[in-house]
DNA sequence: TACGCGTGGAA
DNA sequence: TTTCCAAGCGT
């Protein structure tokens, strides 16, 4: 990436009607953000809603770094909502390749397909048409909202909430499943004005991927540190059950992925026998596929062979 | 609310 | 090698 991206407006103009707490963060943050933000192509001024839309699906749980070159191809591919629309899902899946939750990519060709039908091929500017989209929850309705539209909303994902878990609460990590007390929180600290409500929506997102990070955080390079909750407590380990982990080997996951990996690569329907050689468990195997047929992912033809779904 | 859902890189 | 983690969503 190429240098950090400057914004044209500065915060300090902006008035704030937020409490105390948010306008020591408020300022700091953004600041720092002007100076360290990555040059990511979905923070363009070029890359539109519908950039900013894709690259918000295919991040869902999902490295910027494995991102950026499925992102380039996807939008060179299919330049906005209605190019997809016109393609089959099949096709949605095979460009996701290997970025993971191939879901994700059912339901972006879906959220393409309704904007096509019901929004006369623009991403909605609206919070709660944006919500009505397939693959779209409150994270993303907000993010599309904020970082498209420069609305203000509470941005809270991972980042944002262990930047807020530590600075605020003074946990080392916030709790497994989003808490209303953390939403609470969050609308309380988004600046009253809506051009530096989305600033700090992006500038503390970008903090707890860079700085506030879940291990090896780096508070000498933390423009919050001298009011960091956690850091003033010592920066305490967290305590109470481990956070959940994610176990694969062996899982339907794994299984589904090696099906669809199979059919990924082909170009043409393959016979059930080619589906047979990824697993060598027959029940697990056929509960895979059943799963993925279930979900869309594939599609059984009449003749006994399976393809990505052409409709 | 808790769980299932992919993948690969880093420690 | 194993474990953990990465801009969540839908049920």
């Amino acid at each position: 990436m190429t240098a950090p991206t400057k914004p044209p407006h500065s915060h300090s103009a902006a008035p704030r009607s937020d409490g105390p707490l948010g306008q020591s963060l408020h300022g700091a943050v953004i600041d720092w953000f002007e100076e360290n933000a990555r040059d990511l192509p979905w923070r363009r001024p070029d890359a539109g809603p519908w950039g900013v839309m894709v690259s918000e699906f295919m991040l869902q749980q999902t490295p910027v770094s494995r991102v950026l070159p499925v992102y380039e191809q996807w939008l060179a591919r299919w330049p906005r909502p209605a190019d997809l629309a016109k393609d089959t899902p099949g096709e949605a899946v095979r460009a996701w390749g290997r970025l993971g939750y191939p879901r994700r990519a059912l339901r972006l060709h879906g959220a393409a397909v309704a904007i096509a039908e019901r929004h006369g091929g623009d991403v909605p500017t609206d919070h709660a048409q944006l919500l009505a989209l397939p693959g779209i929850g409150e994270y993303t309705a907000a993010a599309v909202a904020s970082f498209a539209y420069g609305q203000r909303h509470a941005v809270l994902d991972t980042n944002v909430r262990r930047v807020l878990a530590r600075a605020v609460t003074g946990v080392q990590y916030p709790p497994n499943a989003t808490t209303a007390a953390e939403r609470k929180l969050a609308r309380a600290l988004l600046p009253e004005d809506e051009h530096t409500a989305s600033r700090w929506a992006a500038a503390s997102m970008e903090l707890g991927a860079l700085v506030c990070t879940a291990k090896n955080e780096a508070c000498h390079r933390c423009p919050i540190a001298a009011q960091c909750a956690w850091q003033l407590a010592g920066k305490p380990e967290h305590e109470g059950p481990p956070r959940r982990g994610q176990t694969y080997a062996g899982t339907d996951r794994q299984v589904r992925g090696k099906l669809l990996a199979v059919l990924r690569d082909a170009h043409a329907p393959v016979p059930q026998a080619a589906l047979d050689r990824v697993w060598h468990e027959p029940v697990q195997r056929a509960r895979a596929l059943d799963g993925l047929v279930a979900d869309g992912l594939v599609e059984p033809l009449p003749d006994g062979m399976y393809r990505l779904p052409a409709s």
